[in-house]
DNA sequence: TAAATCGGATCTTAAATGCT
DNA sequence: GCATTTAAGATCCGATTTAC
C-alpha cells in the first residue's frame, strides 16, 4: 500500500521524550540517545528525565520550606513559654493588700480546677504547639485587642457601656462579681469578655439596630471563631463570653450548649462540690481562694441557669443533668461572697429545677392518648408542683425580705412573683398539651380547669408587669432613678432585656387575651385585659430602643384583638349584619404580615405551650376575628 | 536544495464528570 | 467501577523561511 494515497496514514508512534534540541526544532525525535538528528548533527543530545522533573521539584522545594517554618514556629513557641510562665496571674483573682499591693493567687487543691479555669496563665500558646500553621497562630493573636484598640470605639464609649451593662444586664446574665469584674480587671484580663459586656451595653444604650451595636457584635463572632479553631481549652472569661452572647443572640441555644461544654471542660462543676463541702466560714474574712470557688461556681450556676431557661422554654429537657438539689443552693446563701446578684440567681435556678423535675414527670409519663390513669397521674405532678411552687414563693420572699430591704430588694420580690406565675402559667399549659387538647369544645373537666388556673396567672403576670416603683428613695444599686417612678417597675429594666425575655413578656400578654376569650370571660373583664395590655404596650414603647420585633408582635397583636373587638360590638348594635369582606382581605394581609416580621425563633425555636404558632391552626386571623362563636 | 523555523494539529495523560 | 469528557501539556507534521 502506498501511504501517500491512504487517505488515513497510519502516523508513526511518538517518542516518549523528545530531545532537547528536537523539542526546539520541533520535528520528530526518534527518541535514541543521540538521537538521529543530534548524532547527525554532531550536537549535545540532551533528555529531560521525565516530563514530571518540574512539579517534583516544586514538591521538594515546598518540602523544604515546611521544614524551616515547623522549626521556626517551636523555636518561637519555647521563647514565648519561657517569657510568659513566670507572668503572674492578674486582676480577678488578685486582692489589693492594705498596703495596695497585690497578693498572688494561692496554690489551689491539687486536681480540682485545672490552673487553665484562671486568667492570667499562659494557657492558650502551648495548646497552639501540636500542628497548627503558623498563620492561625498569627491570626489568634489578632483578636487579643478589644474594640477600641481595634479602633470600632472610643475609651469613652467603653467606659460607659460597660458602666451600663452593670446597671441591669448583670442581672439577667449573673455570672460576674462587680467586686473582682471591674472595668480595668477585664480589660486586663481578656479582650472577648471585655468586649461582650461593652457590645450588651452599647445595645442597652444605642439599641439593637444601631451600626455600632452592629460592628460590636460582629466583632465578637471574630472573637468566637478564633477560639474555636485555635483554642483547645479556653479561659473561664471566654466562658462568661459565651454566655453573654448566649442571652442576647438569636442563636442562643448552640451559644449557651458551647459556654456549658467549655465550661465542664474547665472543671466548674468540681467549684459546686467543693464550695459547699467546705465548712462555712460566717465571718467577713474569705480567703482568695474560697472567693475564687463561689466565683466559678457562680459562673457555673448561671451558664446552667440560662440552658434551663432555654430547654425548658424551648420545649426540650436540660442537655445536662444539674447534680444539685434546694439544700445546696440555700447553703450557699449563707456565703460571705452572697450578694443581691445571687439572690435572682438562685432563686431563678432553684424554681427552674422545680420546673424541670415537673416536666420530666410530664413528659414522660403521659403518652399522647390519655388513659383515665394517666389522667390522675398527670393531675398529681401538677397538683405537687403547685405546692412546690407555692412553697418556693414562700420561702423566697422571706429570704430576699431578710436580704434586701431597699429598692433592689423590692425589685427582686417582683421578680420572683413574675416567675413564679410564669411557671405556673407554662406548667399548666404543657399538662394540657399532652393531655392532647385540640379543641376548647370538647375539653374534659380538668383540662378546662387547668386553662383556667393558666389564664389566671397569666392575668396576675400581666398585673406584676404594669407594678409600679415603690416610692422608697432608689438605691445607689438600683438602676431607678425619680423618672421611673410611676412607672412599671419590671417593664422599666427591659432595656437591658434578653430577647427571649421579651418573647415571654409578648407571649404572656398574648396568652392572656387568647385564653380569656377561650374561656368565653364577660366582654368588660377583657375589655380591662386589652387596656392592661394597653399600658404595657405603652411602657415598652418609651423604654425600646429600635426596632425590636417582639414589641412588633405585642403592638400589631393587640391592635388586632381591638380591631375585631370593636367589629364585634358594632354588629351587636345591629350596624353591621356580617362581616365586610373587604376588611377581611385587610386582617388576612395583617396576618401575611406578621410572619413577615415575626423572629424565627418565635415561631419555630420557643414552645411557649398554648400560643406557640404551630398550634394554632385556624390562624392568627381566626384568633381575633370570630369573635361571634366566642361570645 | 538542505536545514531551520514555527503554527497548530494531534497525541498523551490525568482529572472531572456521567452513567449503571 | 467503568466510560466519557475535559483540559493541559507534549510531540511533531508540514508550510514556510533561511543559508549556502
Amino acid at each position: 500500500m502506498d501511504a501517500s494515497v491512504s487517505p488515513e496514514r497510519p502516523r508513526k508512534r511518538r517518542a516518549i521524550n523528545a530531545c532537547t534540541t528536537c523539542r526546539a526544532s520541533k520535528v520528530r525525535c526518534d527518541g535514541s540517545r543521540p538521537c538521529q538528528r543530534c548524532a547527525r548533527n554532531n550536537t549535545d543530545c540532551v533528555y529531560y528525565d521525565g516530563a514530571k522533573d518540574p512539579t517534583l521539584m516544586r514538591v521538594e522545594k515546598l518540602e523544604a520550606e515546611v521544614n524551616a517554618l515547623k522549626t521556626g514556629l517551636e523555636e518561637a513557641i519555647d521563647v514565648s513559654r519561657r517569657e510568659l510562665l513566670p507572668r503572674t496571674p492578674i486582676s480577678s483573682h488578685t486582692n489589693v493588700s492594705p498596703e495596695g499591693g497585690s497578693t498572688l493567687q494561692p496554690n489551689l487543691p491539687v486536681g480540682t480546677i485545672t490552673n487553665q479555669a484562671f486568667s492570667g496563665y499562659a494557657v492558650s500558646l502551648p495548646n497552639l504547639a501540636h500542628g497548627l500553621p503558623s498563620t492561625l497562630v498569627m491570626n489568634a493573636t489578632g483578636t487579643t485587642c478589644n474594640a477600641v484598640e481595634k479602633g470600632l470605639i472610643s475609651w469613652e464609649q467603653a467606659s460607659f457601656w460597660y458602666q451600663s451593662f452593670f446597671s441591669g444586664s448583670h442581672y439577667l446574665v449573673p455570672i460576674f462579681s462587680e467586686r473582682t469584674d471591674t472595668f480595668e480587671s477585664v480589660l486586663s484580663r481578656n479582650a472577648f469578655l471585655f468586649d461582650a459586656i461593652v457590645t450588651i451595653g452599647c445595645r442597652a444604650e444605642e439599641g439593637v439596630s444601631s451600626s455600632l451595636h452592629h460592628r460590636l457584635q460582629s466583632r465578637l463572632r471574630e472573637h468566637l471563631t478564633n477560639i474555636l479553631i485555635t483554642m483547645d481549652t479556653p479561659s473561664v472569661e471566654v466562658v462568661q463570653a459565651i454566655t453573654i452572647m448566649a442571652g442576647y443572640s438569636e442563636n442562643g441555644f448552640v451559644l449557651i450548649a458551647l459556654a456549658l461544654r467549655f465550661a465542664i471542660q474547665l472543671g466548674l462543676p468540681n467549684s459546686v462540690d467543693q464550695l459547699i463541702a467546705k465548712p462555712l466560714q460566717r465571718s467577713g474574712d474569705v480567703s482568695v481562694e474560697d472567693q475564687d470557688l463561689y466565683r466559678l461556681a457562680r459562673i457555673w450556676h448561671g451558664v446552667c441557669n440560662l440552658e434551663l431557661f432555654f430547654s425548658l422554654d424551648g420545649g426540650k429537657l436540660p442537655g445536662i443533668n444539674l447534680r444539685t438539689s434546694s439544700r445546696k443552693i440555700r447553703a450557699l446563701i449563707q456565703h460571705p461572697e452572697f450578694t443581691s446578684v445571687d439572690l435572682r440567681l438562685l432563686s431563678q435556678l432553684e424554681l427552674n429545677i422545680i420546673r424541670n423535675n415537673a416536666y420530666v414527670n410530664i413528659v414522660n409519663h403521659h403518652g399522647a392518648s390519655i388513659l383515665p390513669e394517666n389522667e390522675s397521674l398527670l393531675r398529681s405532678t401538677v397538683q405537687d408542683t403547685v405546692i412546690e411552687l407555692s412553697l418556693w414563693l414562700e420561702e423566697w420572699t422571706i429570704i430576699i425580705s431578710s436580704k434586701s430591704k431597699d429598692q433592689a430588694g423590692s425589685l427582686a420580690l417582683l421578680n420572683i412573683h413574675i416567675q413564679y406565675e410564669w411557671a405556673l402559667i407554662t406548667l399548666h399549659l404543657k399538662a394540657l398539651s399532652v393531655s392532647g387538647i385540640e379543641n376548647i369544645a370538647i375539653m374534659k373537666d380538668f383540662q378546662r380547669d387547668m386553662v383556667r388556673t393558666a389564664k389566671e396567672a397569666a392575668a396576675r403576670h400581666l398585673h406584676h408587669l404594669l407594678e409600679e416603683t415603690s416610692s422608697s428613695p432608689p438605691s445607689p444599686e438600683s438602676s431607678n432613678t425619680r423618672r421611673d417612678q410611676g412607672r412599671p417597675a419590671y417593664l422599666t429594666t427591659f432595656k437591658w432585656t434578653m430577647d427571649y425575655v421579651w418573647a415571654k413578656c409578648a407571649f404572656s400578654v398574648l396568652l392572656v387575651l387568647k385564653l380569656a376569650l377561650l374561656l368565653r370571660d364577660p366582654l368588660p373583664s377583657v375589655m380591662l385585659l386589652l387596656q392592661d395590655a394597653h399600658k404595657v404596650l405603652e411602657s415598652l414603647k418609651r423604654i425600646a430602643i429600635g426596632h425590636i420585633a417582639y414589641f412588633q408582635i405585642l403592638q400589631t397583636s393587640i391592635e388586632k384583638c381591638e380591631s375585631a373587638l370593636r367589629e364585634y360590638m358594632a354588629q351587636q348594635e345591629g350596624n353591621s349584619t356580617g362581616l365586610d369582606p373587604s376588611r377581611v382581605g385587610e386582617e388576612r394581609s395583617a396576618e401575611d404580615d406578621f410572619h413577615g416580621y415575626a423572629p424565627s425563633e418565635f415561631v419555630f425555636e420557643w414552645d411557649f405551650p398554648g400560643l406557640n404558632l404551630k398550634s394554632m391552626p385556624l390562624g392568627w386571623h381566626d384568633l381575633f376575628l370570630d369573635l361571634d362563636s366566642v361570645f
